[in-house]
This record gives structure tokens, C-alpha cells and sequence, in this order.
DNA sequence: CAGGGCTGAGAAATCGATTCCCTGCCGGCT
DNA sequence: AGCCGGCAGGGAATCGATTTCTCAGCCCTG
């Protein structure tokens, strides 16, 4: 590997120069300069990062630590900070959590031994993580969940209002017994999507009932498993709002199995958008996220922090949509066939 | 931050000697070891992973550059690099390329600045940069597609044959005009499983004509404007086969979209599995591709590579598996509503 | 004409770890 | 007793860039 010191000898300067040519910090003579950067491409030097990070004591990498890489949720939120990123002359580097606290440990621990610039987390569930990481000085967005007694900039969305929407709607389909699928009570969405349908229940006059609730692992198989146990009890649900994308499906194919037929006998409402939702039969409703805004705003919020580490943290909220397909309304003429609009219309929001 | 001569400090020892206790390289006095361990956690003192990779000379990160992160393929694949990376003592960074050659380069030239120790790559087309990696002396994998005259180690699967068996057995379900839609000519994947539906096709006797192929991006867009081109074609075709899952779910949009009934009017084949497969109906019949382990296997290829760089190159072909479901089945009996089995039984292989 | 200020460029220190080299000590063998 | 081999551990060089320090040379002003 050529070194700086490569072109400098070729070029018939000192290092220093060449380093200043290389960063443009100070005037250098317009002859020694393009004299350095012919050596440049002479040599095909190619700066190495390592140094260059150790002696500024900085990088420009983030680590983006996502929850879940299977998750579609994740794809173009990444998509949004990288945009953002490239901007600002930053790379990505992204590690998969895969909602298993060992790995995310270890992935933070990355972060900080390779000093990265900065960190978007969508944290599992424990404080100390993201404490360990503030401690250290680096600079942190947290996204998607609220991490709990930790003052740290944060994007999410209105996780209660759009479980208050989608419950409310299926209230308005004329479902009477709405169960709600849930995630680990240690992170925040699953928490405060609990609360938005426990409110929209209350305002309707119901009664909430823990009978009607189940806590699963926001995965595929999770929500199949809490799908059927709502099935088997004394008595079931006529419909159930699922707060994210994997466990809806699984809670589907659970529905599908055991020939309950949506949304004639049992109506579904997702938390979080699904790819190919309108090629799914029946397609299904959903409160759709704006991903890619999520990411824009995150990675904005860590471009401002790294300029400014004193600046006081701040959480931005953006809205969520309610997408209403078939899989939530009873009186709409169930399709025959494949002919049928596949996408309902144009997604109706409330 | 603490460094390793605060650490010396504190344990009343030299930099040198709370290295070796750090890398256990050389034997050191247990109680001296104690003692400086010690002193480590009392300072929650990290290494600095950016000054350890100057010395070295290498890094413990794996760059993985992948060509596009919306596409489900590639998250099992990831899985599988990282279950190997970390039991090698590697940390793995996603990059995503995006299928744009200039965020592929990009990453590229960072994965070279940051000295990385491997890299693993699905190229979406120029050889220069796979061979800018080799030259520079980094240890690379190339996986699912197949770089042009490069000598690189290389994990595939049998895309000819797949392609062969899901073509005849469309053939066999009795499609008489059988289209395919394929992906840019400079992919690897996208040339090879057109051959073999070629194969296929005059295996069968039948003539080969351009007027059933299309050439489009292997996104979901460009496979449902290739599936209007072909519907819009003088004799359109009733049935087709597609080289990849979001160009399938994008040709199957459109014919919802156009009324073509699937699979009596035109049956369907795509290449790679889809997730959730099994719950669009038409329940959708894919050639799948065993993701994780091709993750598994590249990952294996780059550690071999990376502790022995002078060794023979080689390529690993893994098989692909045809699960028939509804989409290419005229005779099966249409199932009437949801009630009917999903996942079209045990997937059929042949 | 002398001295102060400014600019451009080289020498050398620096970032934090690893590693080579060397010293000093201990034990064993002749 | 003297010599040699081996080993533990400290000092200092090293990785490759950036940045501070310093100095030479020049211009301008009083």
C-alpha cells in the first residue's frame, strides 16, 4: 500500500504538504499542489482511513443498529439515513440486533472501539446500552422505540393515536370483541400501542378486559402462537389489532389454518405497513409508518448532534396513516376471485 | 477515554506488558495479569480498535455489500454471513448498494480506506471494481452472481437448472406459450436463467423467440411494465416464467391489475422464494434458493481466504429447490375462498 | 535601510495500540 | 563457581495520517 509519505518522495515534498493538499486546509503553491495530486494518481494513493480516524480521534461512520433485519419496517428506514448520510459525508455501516440483546451489545461495543461518529439505535429494551454509549460521548438517535429514563434524541410516531385509529376503526366496522396482540412489555411501542387501543375501547364505553390481550415477541411466529390462544379461549374475538407487521401475518396464517374467515368472522388491523399488502388475500388494513421520513429525521437529528454535542435532546413525532383494506371491514362485498381491485381503492386515511 | 497507559499507570506496569495481558500472546506473571485486569475494569477502560487496526495492519470487520436491502433474498443470506463472521471473531457491516454502481463504489473505496479484513460482494455488473479489491490484496467473495473474467473465490446456486425445471414444469402443466422476464444482460443470474428456460423450451421441442423475452431491472416496476409489454404483444404469452422475486411480485400486480386470471389464463413461475408466499393468492410457485446457507458458505470461503490468500481460488454451486404452489397449476382445482390450504402442501421438489 | 508581519513549507510531535529488542534474573549443568 | 539458556517485562520504534511548531523568505512601512 502506498503511504503519504510514497507521494510525498514522488512529488518532491514534505508529508505535510501533501496532507494539506489532501484536505485543502491551507493555501498551498498551485504548482507543488498539482505536482502532489499527479504523485496522487501516479501512485494510486489511497488515504488510509485507520490513521486518518486515529489521529483526528474521529470517523465518519455511523452504526445504525436495527432491530431486525427480516423486518421490512427497517429497509427503507435505512434507505432515509443513508440519503441523509451521504449528504453529510458520512458512511453507514449497519448491524443486525436481530432483538437479541447479546448481539446488540456486541455491535455496540463495535461502535464504540471503532469510535464511529455516531449511532441510530432501535433499542430492545435496556437503558444501559444506549447510557453506555451516551456516557462515552458518542453521539446517539434513537428510533422507533422510547428508551426509558434516558435523556437521548429520539424519532417515533404516534404509536398511541394510531392504535386509538385502527381500534376505533374496527369499533366502526361493528366488531364487539377486539383483542389486541402485543409485544414484550419492555419496549415502548408495544407498550403505548397497548394503551391507543385500550383508550379507543374505553371511549366506545366497552370494558378492557386482560382476557382479550396477549403480550408475544413481535415475530412471525409469535403472533401465530397468540393468535390461536386467543382462539381456544372460552370465549374468542370477532377481531384483533396486532401492533407490528411480523405478528400480523403470523396472526393471519394462524386465521387461515383454523378456517376463521376474515373479515366475515373475525376482522384485522396491523400496526406497520407490509410489502405486497394488496397482493395478500384479502389484502390487509393497516396503520402505515413514513419509514423513510423516520430515517431523514433521525439522521438529521445525529448530524446536529455531532455539530453540536451540548445541544439539548429533542424527540421528533411524525403521524401515521391508517390504511383501510379488506381484511377490517365486514360490510364491503368480499371479492370473488383475483379480478377484484387488489388494492381497495386508493388507501383511505382517518 | 482511557487508554492503555492510564491502564499501565494504574497497575504500576509498562504499556507492553497490559498489551500482553489484553492479546494473551505471551506469557505474563499472574499476579502482574491480575492486577492489570484489575485496573481495567476500575477504569472501564475499551481498546481503541481504530490504533490496534494501524498496528496490525487489519481490521476484524467484514464489509458485506449486498445489492439491494428491500430485497427479502438478501436477509437470510445476511444471517447466515453473520452466524460464521462471528464465530471467526469478525464483525460484520452491511452496506447496501441499492443496484446503483456508484454507491457500489462507494463502498468499495470505503472498504479499502477502512482496510477492512474481507469483503463479500453481490456485484451488480463491473468487473474493474471486483478486480480494484483483488489488486489492492483484499481478501473478497463474490456471491450470487458470477463476476466476468475475474479470478474470485464465488458462491452460486445451479441458476441453469433452476430456471430448466421451472420452465418445464410449466411445460408440463400444459402453457403452450410460455414468456420470460429476465434482469439486466450484465448480470451473471439474469443470462443464466434465461439460458435456462431456453434449454427448457427446446428440450420441449418448442422454438425459442425473442418475442417472449423481456429485459427488465429486477425491481418490482420493471416487472410489471414488462408484464404489460408482453400482455400488449400481438399473441401474448399464458404463462411466464420470472428471474426474480420482486420482478415476479411486480408481473403478478399487473395481471391482477389487466383481469388475467392467474393461473387459468396465464400461470406464473418466479425465481427466488418470497416471504410470505404462501399467504397471496394465487399462492405464488417459486424456484427457491438457500439463503442462508449460501450465506454460510461465502462466509466460510472468506475466512479460508483470509487466513490462506495464496490459496486456488474456487466456486460453490448450491441447489435450488421448485416449490409449486398455486400459481402454475391449471389443473389443480381453484380453491374457493381463504378456507382452503395455503402453503399448497409440502412444498413438491424436483 | 531596518524591522515587523505574513505566508508557505518542512521537521517533528502526536494519536493509542502492538511488537521488536534488550536487560536482568533465575535455575540448571558442568 | 562459572556459564549458558530461557523467560518476564520494560523501553522504544512503529503503523500513517494530521497538526503544531518553527523558520526562511518576502513585502511593506516608518
Amino acid at each position: 500500500m502506498t503511504t503519504i509519505y510514497d507521494v510525498a518522495r514522488t512529488a518532491g515534498v514534505s508529508a505535510a504538504t501533501v496532507s494539506r493538499v489532501l484536505n485543502g486546509h491551507s493555501s498551498v503553491d498551485p504548482d507543488l499542489a498539482t505536482r502532489v495530486r499527479q504523485a496522487m494518481l501516479d501512485l494510486d494513493y489511497r488515504p488510509n482511513a485507520v490513521a486518518r480516524s486515529l489521529r483526528r480521534q474521529r470517523t465518519s461512520l455511523w452504526a445504525v443498529i436495527i432491530s431486525d433485519i427480516g423486518n421490512p419496517f427497517f429497509t427503507s428506514l435505512v434507505r432515509g439515513i443513508e440519503d441523509v448520510a451521504q449528504e453529510a459525508g458520512f458512511s453507514v455501516v449497519l448491524c443486525n440486533g436481530d432483538e437479541d440483546p447479546d448481539k446488540e451489545t456486541r455491535y455496540v461495543t463495535a461502535a464504540l472501539a471503532e469510535r464511529m461518529a455516531g449511532v441510530i439505535i432501535s433499542p430492545s429494551g435496556r437503558p444501559a446500552l444506549i447510557n453506555r454509549l451516551t456516557e462515552a460521548g458518542m453521539p446517539v438517535v434513537a428510533i422507533d422505540r422510547q428508551p426509558h429514563g434516558v435523556s437521548v434524541d429520539t424519532v417515533l410516531v404516534d404509536n398511541v393515536h394510531g392504535a386509538e385509529t385502527a381500534t376505533a376503526h374496527l369499533v366502526d366496522s361493528g366488531y364487539r370483541r377486539i383483542a389486541c396482540i402485543t409485544g414484550p412489555r419492555r419496549i415502548s411501542t408495544a407498550v403505548q400501542r397497548l394503551r391507543g387501543y385500550q383508550q379507543a375501547l374505553r371511549a366506545s364505553g366497552r370494558t378492557v378486559t386482560e382476557d382479550l390481550i396477549r403480550y408475544a415477541d413481535f415475530r412471525e411466529n409469535g403472533g401465530y402462537q397468540a393468535m390461536a390462544s386467543l382462539l381456544n379461549a372460552a370465549e374468542p374475538p370477532d377481531a384483533v389489532f396486532v401492533t407490528n407487521n411480523l405478528m400480523t401475518v403470523g396472526a393471519v396464517e394462524c386465521l387461515v389454518d383454523t378456517g376463521v374467515v376474515v373479515p366475515t368472522r373475525c376482522g384485522v388491523v396491523g400496526f406497520d405497513d407490509i410489502p405486497w399488502a394488496h397482493l395478500v388475500r384479502p389484502s390487509l388494513s393497516t396503520v402505515a409508518q413514513p419509514t423513510y421520513d423516520l430515517g431523514r429525521a433521525a439522521a438529521s437529528l445525529l448530524t446536529e448532534r455531532i455539530a453540536n454535542p451540548a445541544k439539548a435532546s429533542s424527540t421528533v413525532t411524525l403521524r401515521t396513516t391508517l390504511r383501510v383494506r379488506e381484511s377490517s371491514v365486514r360490510s364491503l362485498p368480499r371479492p370473488e376471485g383475483q379480478l377484484a381491485d387488489g388494492r381497495g381503492g386508493p388507501a383511505r386515511t382517518r
